[in-house]
DNA sequence: CTTATAGGTTCCTTTTTAGAACTAACAAAA
DNA sequence: TTTTGTTAGTTCTAAAAAGGAACCTATAAG
């Protein structure tokens, strides 16, 4: 199976990272929360092949993930700014920062600390059941197929 | 930059992304939640060229994400199991899974559903402040360096 | 009229992936 | 005892993607 065709099974993991998941359009989000919209800002801090960027950048608009947004007129420039939709990919990367700080960190600790606005202290995040709002880990969870798939047995996550 | 430097960055998810940043360790482990743990059985279900499988397989092992068991001698036959490390990366999967509910889903709604046991209720993940318990967004979080990261220009999420 | 800036595109080389065939170590069947 | 089957791979070649550098476009500044 290629890449192009991910995104026709019936599986939201699959899906998703037909659009998000190859690492350099995760690190280019993973900028944009951090603030960066500019082609070349991106480009600098990232190390990325202007030619990879500029497919992956694309692509993020395409999906509606990214949006363009001039900033000056003559000469044009635009830059790259997170939708709603994108901002709702914040706890994909919230959860990947969450688990590299853990699994992945030198004796210094986490590079980066998030502080709550809201509360106001140093917090990592917490994935919890939206119903009774208790911690959730893989054991905790039971898979069923969805009410509208039944009969198709290619369904998964 | 190539991504074997990846994950000499001073960041959580540049070095998460290095190990488990690309599309098909993703699927991977999407599987492994599912309780898929041979190799014939990845194969099969993904799609994915056994020489690309068995490569994310050793690199899943060698950072102690899947760990091989012996379910057989005679011949030895060894299967896939996510150790602690692997199953803490449930939350990301989770993210993937809700993000691609919301976003991408057809007329059909989620192809699964997610059944909490505690509670019993169908739930989606919400990712909450570990300090107050409220539900994060991104607008909600303020990025800080490390205190053992002080001088050290670099460094990000 | 040369240089700089921002945001690309084009070209060529190297690396990775797709797809198919082959291998190892046994077990079961003919 | 030769053949077929099973599981978990490895090897090979062709196609696709990524890396790296140079070039392009529109405009402003010196």
């Amino acid at each position: 199976m290629r890449w192009d065709e991910l995104d026709q099974q019936s599986c939201s993991v699959a899906r998703t990272l037909a659009v998000i998941g190859d690492r350099w359009t995760l690190m280019i989000l993973r900028d944009c929360f951090l603030g960066v919209r500019r082609f070349d800002v991106f480009e600098q801090r990232l190390g990325i092949t202007r030619h990879v960027l500029s497919n992956r950048l694309r692509k993020l608009v395409e999906y509606d993930i990214l949006k363009k947004v001039a900033y000056q007129q003559r000469p044009l420039r635009e830059e790259y700014r997170l939708t709603e939709c994108g901002l709702d990919l914040h706890s994909v990367v919230l959860a990947l920062v969450s688990w590299g700080d853990k699994y992945m960190a030198d004796e210094r600790g986490a590079p980066l600390l998030h502080r709550h606005k809201a509360c106001g202290h140093i917090m990592h995040p917490v994935t919890v059941c939206s119903e009774c709002a208790e911690p959730i880990t893989a054991r905790d969870i039971e898979v069923e197929i969805g009410p509208k798939w039944i009969g198709n047995d290619e369904v998964s996550i």
